[in-house]
DNA sequence: TGAAAACCCTGTAATCGCTACAAGGTGGGG
DNA sequence: CCCCACCTTGTAGCGATTACAGGGTTTTCA
């Protein structure tokens, strides 16, 4: 098949297929006479070994690391293993911090209602007071909270 | 202050500073006479106002938005009201997202222990399963969860 | 006084994972 | 023959920094 059908096939565009290659995450494709990439099953079976992974949050070397050890299969998986551990530390991580900024910026938008001009608006006022080292709700500390 | 105060004073990098000022979210300071950018308070404030709202996650063009503002007092505040909802919104989706990958990847990890060879690895096994078109573990339905 | 360390300047390129061109070649149908 | 859809390569853009290179200036310390 040619770029485009390999695209429709996997769902991905036909320039970020060209970028794996690029990026040596697929095979170089043979080409036909005019130049076009001519790909077989195998490369859509790649392909999707890179969609899946980055929909699981990796990174594209983590993909090639990935990409290394399914191609030793006598090589131990421990690298694999621990790849994963690093990659679910690191979403977790994550997790929390937006878990965190969430309930922050909640709490900045209830010193608001609608229809307030910007002077007197809480939202812009707890900004500006802890731009000027002050305190603001969307950065308070637990104890002392009214609520 | 000089800039290298300026960026002790409120933990900010000087390159980023300098960047700032490029784009137009900090006043372009004095020059001293041999071109030295020479900072008062004011921009300590406007500085610690762009990094709280950074800090909650906001793009620098919502911060340039959040400036206007600050700027024109008399103007309704709805559109600051609306800013911080779609940041809400936005950081909300984003953190449904990485609770469901934190759970897939602990499905996905769960399969293989240590020690084994990458051709016997759990892993490895569902990542290629699942480029090949079958099931995995990690983007299993919840029905007939074996658990 | 003189040298070294620490600071400052501008401008440019790198990061990551694409995406979007520009400028051209190729293939098939009406 | 023309048009449209497809393909090629190469280059530049996104966002928010970070990291130089290649210079000039100021401060410090012996």
């Amino acid at each position: 098949m040619r770029i485009g059908e390999l695209a429709r096939q996997s769902g991905c565009d036909a320039e970020t297929i060209r970028y794996y290659e690029r990026e040596g995450l697929l095979d170089a494709p043979q080409r036909e006479d005019n130049g076009y990439r001519r790909y077989g099953d195998a490369h859509l079976v790649q392909l999707n070994f890179v969609r899946h992974c980055r929909s699981l949050g990796m990174s594209l070397s983590d993909v090639r690391r990935l990409r290394d050890f399914a191609r030793d299969p006598s090589a131990a998986c421990d690298g694999i293993n621990s790849l994963l551990d690093r990659q679910i530390e690191q979403i977790h991580a994550q997790r929390l911090a937006l878990e965190a900024l969430e309930s922050q910026l909640r709490a900045l938008r209830h010193t608001c209602e609608e229809g307030h001009r910007a002077s007197e608006c809480g939202i812009l006022q707890n900004l500006q007071q802890a731009a000027g080292g002050g305190p603001c709700e969307c950065h308070r500390t637990e104890a002392g909270h009214p609520h």
